[in-house]
DNA sequence: GCCGTTTTCGGCCCGACTGTTTTCAGTCG
């Protein structure tokens, strides 16, 4: 069994024990020790054998004996029996808002509730309400969140997120009684999907504030309004929450409300490890709770948070409790990549398949934006529905480009098309022979059609790897963000073969995809895997995807040196010659 | 269930909001 399924198993008894009435700290254990297995940069199987499992933190005797248990023989008996003894249905029920485990119980004990279409007809009858701690406005917020659970999925693209959040930071900004103001939570840490949306603002006039933003354009419904905190629901069915505090307790609150859970745990803790208490309002001088500003800590930054807690400045998108802690306490946190240290992009297409612009239109636009180089990689034969080339036409489309970049250069702009094939994974060969792939500037090989099999997949990517003229795989997992699931795929063994071959891995950065997974990109920096962003565009505007592929770049810690397509244009065509022994 | 430079037992991050209460429990982030 591979780490990643361990680690949902424990989720799920996280879970589980929660639906029983645990003791809560019981459940975090689990989930702990799911984070635990699932950061793991070495085989889960060989920490087993070689009884290093009880050195990981947070993995005592118990995981230590449940996880081995999973791993050897592929089963566990004490998560089998947990699972028999909790009724399927009160796991969904979780997933509606307001509802909580007691409150689950205590529904499931009295009124023999043990699923979401049980609990709807039981609020539509009228039960719900009469129960110890519910009442009517329970039971209409329940049937509300059923609903809407229903309407929209419960997360949202970044992209989609920050289309919404954008608009209504620049209207915060320009308040007149806003001093400072940032998004915060998921969407500034610039996870692939957003749960909610959290604004923060500091100013002396938090009443004002808040009734200003509860009357932005676009939102549906206020959820909640207190003195310094409102809840909205946006257009689309997202969730947005605003706080509002004083500037002096801004930066603490920024860390904070920023997360992740995990990461302010650890936070307060190395607080309290010396003898000060962290949380929203500020860094105390204390051992109790307090808000006592005489006993602040001054921070006018979040920097300087992380200065007094002795760390060096943790970038909103490592704080996932992902080992920046590690980093930051030995001055080791790398330096990441920048948004504008991206040269131009290797996967894209044009007209000549399913994008929308020309080649002209496209090399225009994106010597307008700065960019020294865009690969056109359209689609190869096998891909019929997406009006995939065919050899003749490579060649056609070589031409094209040649005469193109003759013209730019002759206007004398630095900006040049390189050519290309994003050529299919067919069962048992690539789409074109390695004479046509040989005659292109660069080749990325994508699996359109997989099989429904992990070892046949997997397979198929490390010939792909092998071959020479392969410069990078393309989204490796084929996944679409809340709509598709990856392919089964064994990723380490694929990115094993690309260190080897030293092909390289596209972070696909168009938002439905970002596909390697940043989660992956510690196991494939630490065996020297180079990182191409691609934004995998079909029309010019997607060439801001870049903007978001960076952002998840910076999550999986990737640097500059770690990006193929931050080097200049020379550079990169060295780079390119490379694979093929040139 | 995990952990230990006051500990092998007694803690484990903690404040805001809501709804159901009449001083607090549950949920959420």
């Amino acid at each position: 069994m591979d780490k990643e399924r361990v680690a949902e198993i424990l989720v799920e008894i996280g879970t589980l024990l929660e639906l029983k009435g645990e003791n809560p700290f019981k459940t975090r254990a689990y989930l702990n020790g799911a984070r635990i297995i699932e950061g793991l940069n070495e085989p889960l199987k060989k920490l087993i054998e070689e009884e290093r499992l009880g050195e990981l933190k947070g993995i005592g005797d118990a995981l230590q004996q449940k996880i081995t248990e999973l791993v050897t023989t592929g089963k566990l008996k004490y998560y089998d029996d947990l699972k028999a003894s909790v009724p399927s249905g009160l796991v969904a029920m979780l997933e509606i808002p307001g509802l909580g485990p007691k409150k689950i119980i205590a529904l499931n004990k009295n009124l023999g509730v043990d699923s979401v279409e049980k609990l709807e007809a039981a609020c539509k009858d009228g039960k719900v309400a009469e129960l110890d701690g519910f009442g009517e406005k329970t039971q209409t917020k329940l049937l509300e969140g059923i609903a809407h659970r229903r309407l929209y999925a419960q997360r949202t693209r970044l992209d989609d997120a920050l289309a919404v959040a954008e608009p209504v930071l620049e209207n915060l900004r320009a308040h007149s009684d806003v001093i400072r103001c940032s998004t915060a939570g998921s969407l500034r840490r610039w996870r692939e999907t957003i749960g909610d949306i959290d604004f923060l603002v500091s100013s002396k006039q938090p009443a004002n504030i808040i009734e200003f933003f509860v009357a932005q354009p676009g939102i549906i419904s206020v959820s909640a309004k207190g003195d310094t905190k409102a809840s909205v629901i946006l257009a689309g069915g997202i969730q947005a929450d605003l706080r509002v505090v004083t500037d002096e307790e801004f930066p603490f609150a920024l860390a904070y409300f920023t997360g992740s859970k995990e990461h302010n745990i650890v936070m307060r803790q190395r607080a309290i490890a010396r003898g000060l208490r962290l949380n929203e309002y500020g860094l105390f001088k204390s051992k109790e709770e307090t808000r006592d500003p005489k006993l602040r800590v001054a921070c006018a930054t979040e920097d300087e948070i992380y200065s007094a807690l002795e760390l060096a400045y943790v970038p909103p998108e490592m704080r996932e409790d992902h080992g920046e802690f590690d980093a930051a306490e030995k001055g080791k946190l790398p330096r990441l990549l920048e948004w504008t240290d991206l040269k131009g992009a290797l996967h894209n297409h044009t007209t000549w398949s399913d994008g929308h612009n020309t080649l002209e239109e496209t090399a225009a636009h994106m010597e307008e934006l700065g960019l020294q180089y865009w690969a056109v990689t359209d689609h190869s034969r096998a891909a019929f529905q997406a009006n995939g080339l065919d050899e003749k036409r490579v060649r056609e489309q070589i031409k094209a480009i040649v005469q193109l970049n003759k013209k730019l250069a002759d206007d004398g702009l630095d900006f040049r098309l390189l050519t290309g094939s994003e050529v299919d994974i067919l069962k048992d060969k690539l789409d074109f022979d390695d004479d046509l792939l040989s005659e292109l500037d660069v080749v990325v090989a994508s699996l359109h059609v997989p099989a429904n099999n992990e070892a046949e997949n997997t397979k198929r990517l490390i010939r792909a790897a092998e071959n020479k003229f392969v410069h990078t795989l393309g989204h490796l997992t084929g996944r679409l963000l809340l709509e598709r699931e990856a392919y089964p795929v064994n990723q380490e063994a694929v990115i094993d073969a690309c260190a080897e071959t030293g092909t390289w891995i596209e972070l696909n950065c168009n938002p439905w995809r970002m596909d390697l997974d940043w989660r992956k990109w510690f196991y494939a920096r630490s065996k020297g895997v180079k990182c191409v962003i691609n934004p995998d565009a079909h029309r010019n505007g997607d060439a801001d995807y870049l903007r978001l592929g960076a952002g998840v770049a910076r999550k999986a810690w990737l640097t500059k040196a770690d990006v193929i397509n931050t080097m200049p244009m020379e550079k990169l065509r060295k780079e390119l010659a490379k694979k093929r022994g040139g």
